[in-house]
DNA sequence: ACATTAAGTGATT
DNA sequence: AATCACTTAATGT
């Protein structure tokens, strides 16, 4: 499949640079829930998300997950230009939100596109982008309630979605937010009578 | 109709 | 905010 790029990245590649891209990678379509990348797993190549969004989690040892942020369509997964580039173990797992879209480069042609000021600039563009949803992520940890982060996890499906619902159970809500169920189910009853939201089984509808 | 899974709630720490 | 124990509601077989 060709042209998946163009469209996409026109305005921050140099039409030569697109021709690579397209030349050298392949689109790969994932499941809702499909792995992109999990802990501890090397990689082989470059992700460019062109549909859909992924979800990036930190999970500890016992299995503790702490959902981080979302990459929408143009953004690329800071932590696997890391693995990649030093051939690290990676140390979150990226999971399909939605039904995706995903573009792959093989990793030697990261340092090989060095030469084109586009591509330098968007990898330094990258880690800079995700290094700001890290520090937004950790305020949200450490100085917001449960209600707010419920809130703002809801909010921020919402926006990479596209949809006013969200189709999850609140026990999968509270494994992402490393919260009990039932405090999830509790502060989501009352968004619900402040007219936030409205509840439904498997389904959350952002109003 | 029955079993299973999701969600709601009071009480306690 | 977490946990327990229990209820109620929705859904699958």
């Amino acid at each position: 499949m060709n042209n998946v790029i163009e469209p996409l990245f026109k305005e921050q590649f140099e039409p030569q640079l697109i021709k690579e891209i397209e030349a050298k990678g392949s689109v790969e379509k994932i499941g809702k829930n499909g792995v992109l990348l999990d802990y501890n797993k090397y990689i082989k190549w470059i992700p460019l998300v062109l549909e859909g969004s992924i979800k990036v989690i930190r999970e500890d040892l016992e299995g503790n997950e702490i959902f981080l942020y979302h990459l929408i369509g143009g953004d690329t997964c800071a932590m696997s230009l890391t693995c990649c580039m030093q051939d690290k173990q990676s140390k979150i797992k990226a999971i399909a939100e939605t039904d995706a879209v995903i573009y792959k480069i093989p990793v030697r042609y990261m340092d090989e596109w060095f030469k084109y000021p586009s591509w330098k600039r968007f990898i330094l563009q990258s880690y800079s982008n995700r290094f700001e949803e890290l520090l937004r992520a950790i305020d949200t940890l450490a100085f917001k309630k449960m209600d707010e982060r419920l809130m703002d996890y809801l909010l921020d499906i919402k926006q990479s979605t596209s949809d006013f619902n969200i189709y999850k159970t609140h026990q999968e809500i509270a494994k992402e937010l490393n919260t009990s169920r039932v405090v999830v189910s509790r502060l989501l009853k009352m968004l619900e009578t402040e007219d936030k939201i409205e509840l439904h089984r498997n389904r959350i509808e952002i109003l």
